[in-house]
DNA sequence: TTTAGTGT
């Protein structure tokens, strides 16, 4: 008797050392990851206002940017990236499109075969590339960074403003985080079946654009799919309030609340000089 | 220098 109750007493250690083990090892693992996080975002990454399966995702880390994915659009909700200026920016040459495993869903490089739409990045191939190098540049290149974008929106109108962060914005500011991703018809069950493969289209996009500092900027942009893409960018300048509505998401969390106020609700273009840049000539 | 599909 006396030998079954030390036993037992033993497996009661045994489990509460493994415990503790666990604990400390998920502890270590959760600060560094809030570590790599707070690293790709300024003022917290990207979380969901309400609850909500259209908006619920988890945080996908690549190198020099961060992937909001949700399981259920198929989709990246949001990708988050600093970009600095760099003495000489250049890209090597495109990498090829890879599958993602870490998003479960079969999405190969060619599920938008024959579709229509174009496999458009959301954290950018070039900027990415030549601010955090060529691993980042490949990782962008993965699937899960991917999502339907029309050709004229992709190739002309987004092209443009991506050209316009980096060769314009980034250099004058020093720095900036930015913030891309997808917006969705209001209604889930209206959209749910219009998807390439198993992704789901999206029906405009949005970009966030921060200059993180003691007074920050901030610049929004939400564009339709269907563009011709020459029209001038200053035509899609919104509030981050406004795609807060329309994605139900919540941008830079940390922001104290009058802060936020001043960010987020109202549209302030100036210190942007947009009208030197807004009507650039498309490159495609 | 910066976007991609195409059809294999």
């Amino acid at each position: 008797m006396r030998k079954r109750i030390s036993f037992w007493r033993r497996q009661a250690r045994n489990v509460g050392v493994s415990l503790v083990f666990v604990m400390v090892a998920t502890g270590l693992w959760y600060t560094q990851e809030q570590g790599y996080r707070d690293q790709l975002s300024w003022m917290g990454v990207p979380t969901w206002e309400t609850l909500t399966p259209t908006s619920v995702h988890r945080v996908l880390r690549n190198d020099g940017f961060l992937v909001g994915w949700s399981d259920l659009r198929v989709n990246p909700l949001w990708v988050s990236y600093y970009l600095h200026a760099v003495e000489d920016p250049h890209a090597g040459a495109r990498p090829d499109f890879q599958r993602d495993w870490r998003t479960l869903w079969p999405i190969t490089t060619d599920s938008y075969f024959g579709s229509g739409y174009d496999r458009g990045h959301l954290a950018p191939n070039y900027a990415i590339a030549a601010v955090h190098g060529r691993v980042a540049q490949s990782h962008t290149f993965r699937m899960s960074n991917i999502t339907p974008q029309r050709p004229d929106l992709n190739r002309r109108l987004w092209q443009r403003l991506e050209e316009v962060v980096i060769d314009h914005f980034v250099p004058r500011f020093g720095t900036l985080q930015v913030i891309a991703g997808p917006v969705f018809p209001e209604r889930y069950l209206d959209n749910a079946l219009n998807r390439v493969g198993l992704v789901e289209v999206p029906e405009a996009f949005y970009k966030i654009i921060v200059v993180p500092a003691e007074q920050p900027l901030a610049l929004a942009f939400l564009m339709p799919q269907n563009v011709r893409g020459n029209e001038p960018l200053d035509r899609y300048v919104v509030s981050i309030d406004e795609i807060e509505m329309r994605t139900g998401l919540d941008f830079f969390p940390n922001l104290s609340e009058d802060m936020a106020g001043r960010l987020e609700g109202q549209v302030r273009t100036q210190g942007w000089e947009l009208e030197k840049v807004a009507r650039l000539p498309s490159r495609f």
